[in-house]
DNA sequence: TTTAAATAATACATATAAGTAGTATTTAAA
DNA sequence: TTTAAATACTACTTATATGTATTATTTAAA
């Protein structure tokens, strides 16, 4: 399927500041622990606080916090608001029509992996995520 | 899934010329009746045969043939040819190990999906893809 | 044996994703 | 009100996929 790395990193943040159970993360502790590049990880932070994944709080005792509960952030969620998450729903063929009135000669036999797919991202949260196997990454 | 559009460009190529079932294509006949780029295309071609998935004949009368039928080559062969196949058996979540033995926390749920997947781009052939309304493209 | 018509190979250009650096803004303690 | 500690924004760099241009090689007809 293929998450970009970008997607992938953004599960990691949210996987460990829910894991972790603080109330308030700052970036640069978020970069100590996950060893993610300061600035990138920054520019993360802020796209999924612009999402409302996370609410950020600036000045002095600022910081980074979970908004809604681990096992209501789905990784459709996170992905959506990283990647342009239009084509996860696209053409394995890559028509601009395809649908189950217009078609392409693969559309019957791809739509339900396609599904599968969607809801495989709809159906897992970070508290399935949250293990210590994945904050040991 | 997102397959690549150099994949997806040799797709229509091999689709074209099984549909049409003449033996021998020059490039510019196919970049004519595709409307890919000549260039690309012509390089594509040159990949394509390198994996002996058509052969190329050089020289004044020559052009490119297919080489199996069109129900032996797979969807799978064709983006074997042109992407690195690898990343359609990683883990979703950029584990360099995951498996079975040492899954992520999303292996036991994600591997299902990708196994369909991957079976889908192996139990799908040119002969499947070659329709009127895909050389339509 | 020259030449035209084809493929092959190499190098260059452009677009997007990934990653980095520097500056601006916000906030509250000193 | 200055300053330190935080996030926000903008611009730059690097890597990879996509696409283009140029030159080399191959082949067979003239």
């Amino acid at each position: 399927m293929n998450l970009s790395n970008t997607a992938r990193y953004a599960i990691r943040v949210i996987s460990y500041m829910a894991y972790n159970k603080k109330e308030l993360y700052t970036a640069s502790e978020l970069v100590e622990a996950l060893q993610i590049s300061d600035k990138y990880l920054k520019r993360i932070l802020t796209t999924l606080s612009q999402h409302h994944i996370i609410r950020s709080i600036q000045g002095r005792h600022g910081g980074f916090a979970i908004t809604g509960r681990p096992e209501d952030i789905t990784i459709y969620d996170i992905v959506a608001a990283i990647e342009v998450i239009d084509k996860y729903y696209g053409c394995v063929l890559g028509f601009e029509v395809c649908s189950d009135e217009h078609p392409c000669a693969l559309h019957k036999k791809w739509a339900p992996i396609r599904d599968e797919l969607v809801q495989f991202l709809n159906n897992n949260t970070i508290a399935d995520v949250m293990t210590t196997e994945f904050n040991k990454f």
